[in-house]
RNA sequence: GCCCCCUUAGCUCAGCGGAUAGAGCAACUGCCUUCUAAGCAGUGGGCCGCAGGUUCGAUUCCUGCAGGGGGCGCCA
């Protein structure tokens, strides 16, 4: 699968070799705009070696190089301390196009990853509780690097690691025994739980005995008594079936449900066992530590407590060996925010001290998500609720095509209003790096204008709007009808989207494209005014247009859907 | 005290070793009898937190400092 731009870079460095090995490590790069060149090179590394100025050295490369007729590549020339390359126009606009057009959605896919498997784990919300906006950062960047992966010919594995077990467990259960309502629970269940949750917390500040209670209970959990078990397992049920809803809507699937609870007996027994023939344990207090003071880790990983009961990290351990047991990968992500970093340090030095540091442990961390007023707190009820985001984009979005398309009708209106709701969502996330702490504010991230997924769906919308009224047929690309210089800059733009998909797996940063899909956005709106398609001078114009604006909706669309974002057809 | 993340235009953010630092929002000015104005074109707005260092070259890498957020064994 050679794209056009990787041809016209190997095209390059094969030509770059008549001067040996040393020019391999120079970078080939996109110039910035206002820079009159498609591929660039600077030289300035070479001085010292070569005891010239870069721009000599510039010069004497561009004068050496020689290409060949049939290549991609029509000439290069120095410019200060760049080789500056530019294509053959015609040639170049014809292999993109048909890139992608040969390729359709899967244009962009390449095989990096083939014979090797990517297991993420991403959303893991706690049972009981309801998902607020919070959980909305984890979901969607673990869901859009699934799709990246897999567009690099990696298979994944995506895991909902369900926050299901541990003392507070124990203390809803007891909580729901004392003051739980069974009707309640049948009709909303993640409400009920979350009220006597929330009455054990109020009383627990005056009655400490309640916290020893909480303790008593989940120790009966991990002893397998049955009338808490029984309890926990509907707890357990009823929201997964909750939290179902609000995936479906969100377009997003996991292969794999899992969650602690799955490892807290045999598995745990394993890590236990296995982390003390490896002699890397101690004993304190009554406690079974793995210390590691001497690796500049302030704390220790609690492996059983002096109650006997687990901990989350032997949990966590033990599911990291599951993982690597039944699916062999060679990378394992967490999409997990930055407060747990201290944790995953804990936990992949643990597995390294295992001996298992021959995977790749990465925590894809990203910032916290406040509110204007401040931390989130579901006990405390300062929170916004995930169901209630999703709702409110999908009007607003409702009354925006109300506004603008009333043409459409109203099942029509529906599904773009959720199309479009759903995907500001996601982008408004999505478009940002991960590290930065975000404050939840609705205007922002339901922002249907500018830098979003509507002005992307919109752009979209408008390539197929010009493709429906094109009502001739499309003859072969015409590389010689190329005239306007938005034309290659469009293609130019079009060709690069493989690498994109290359950079975002490799920064774990879907918001490369975000940005990629933005920047050709622009360039397409740009295009769209300046440059008619259907009323072009010629009919190889015409039909050359048709196609870049093709190209265009499709890998708009491509894009967005390794974001996990849908398009309309109109809006 | 130690560790992690962040600091770029009024606000929200890209750019993370290369050629004059870019968007979006907000403000102002234009553009719908040509392919959907959720759009386009234009104007104004920057000691890229501060100080050192590495480099031919630093917003980008390293060190220190300041500010904001988060975390530091029986919660996850």
């Amino acid at each position: 699968m050679d794209y056009a731009l990787l041809e016209a870079k190997a095209q390059i460095r094969r030509q770059l070799e008549a001067f040996g090995p040393e020019l391999n490590d120079l970078a080939l790069e996109h110039p910035p705009k206002g820079i009159n060149a498609d591929l660039a090179m600077p030289v300035f590394p070479m001085a010292k070696a070569w005891r010239k100025g870069p721009p000599v050295i510039a010069k004497e490369i561009a004068e050496k190089l020689d290409w060949p007729e049939e290549g991609l590549i029509e000439r290069a020339e120095a410019a200060g301390g760049y080789v500056n390359f530019h294509f053959k126009r015609e040639r170049f606009g014809e292999r993109v196009v048909s890139d992608v057009a040969t390729h359709g959605l899967d244009y962009g896919q390449l095989d990096r990853g083939r014979d090797h498997t990517v297991v993420l784990d991403y959303s893991a919300p706690n049972i009981a509780k309801p998902m607020s906006v919070g959980h909305l950062r984890s979901t969607i960047i673990g869901e859009a690097l699934a799709r990246i992966f897999r567009k690099l010919g990696y298979a994944t594995v995506g895991i909902n690691y369900l926050g299901d077990w541990g003392t507070q467990f124990g203390r809803l259960t007891y909580a729901f025994i004392q003051w739980g309502d069974e009707a309640a629970l049948e009709a909303d269940p993640i409400q009920e739980l979350l009220r006597v949750y929330v009455k054990f917390h109020d009383l627990m500040e005056e009655d400490e005995s309640l916290e020893e209670q909480g303790r008593v209970w989940f120790a009966k959990l991990e002893r397998g008594e049955e009338e808490a078990l029984a309890l926990w397992r509907r707890f357990r049920d009823l929201s997964i079936r909750e939290f179902e809803k609000i995936y479906r809507r969100l377009g997003v699937q996991f292969d794999v449900w899992s969650g602690e609870s799955e490892f807290y007996s045999a598995m745990s027994d394993r890590v236990i066992q296995e982390a003390q023939e490896k002699g890397i344990t101690a004993n304190d207090q009554g406690a079974l530590i793995i210390p590691l003071e001497e690796y500049g880790l302030s704390a220790p990983i609690l492996l059983r407590k002096s109650n006997e009961t687990t901990s989350y990290e032997t949990r966590d351990l033990a599911a990291a060996l599951y993982r690597l047991d039944t699916y062999h990968p060679a990378k394992v992500l967490y999409a997990v925010g930055n407060e747990q970093s201290f944790r995953f340090q804990q936990i992949f030095k643990a597995l390294e001290l295992m001996g298992y540091g021959g995977v790749e442990w990465v925590h894809v961390n990203f910032g916290f998500m406040t509110l204007p007023s401040g931390r989130m707190s579901t006990r405390k009820g300062n929170v916004v609720l995930l169901e209630d985001v999703l709702d409110e984009a999908i009007e607003r979005a409702g009354r925006v095509i109300e506004e603008k398309n009333p043409d459409l009708t109203p099942e029509e209106r529906a599904e773009v209003a959720r199309v479009v709701g759903i995907g500001a969502i996601k982008y408004s996330d999505l478009s940002q790096s991960r590290g930065k702490d975000v404050v939840f504010e609705w205007d922002r991230m339901l922002a249907f204008d500018g830098e979003s997924a509507p002005y992307l769906q919109y752009t979209y919308v408008r390539c197929r709007s010009i493709h429906r009224r094109a009502n001739v047929a499309l003859q072969p690309f015409d590389g010689a009808a190329l005239e306007a210089p938005e034309e290659h800059e469009l293609l130019k733009t079009l060709a690069r989207f493989p690498e994109i998909i290359e950079d975002a797996a490799r920064e774990y940063a879907p918001h490369t494209i975000a940005n990629y899909l933005f920047s050709l956005a622009q360039e397409f709106q740009g295009f769209y005014e300046k440059v008619p398609v259907l009323k072009a001078g010629s009919e190889a114009q015409v039909s050359n247009r048709l196609q870049i604006v093709d190209s265009v909706a499709t890998v708009i669309r491509s894009g967005l859907d390794l974001l996990g974002i849908e398009v309309p057809e109109r809006m």
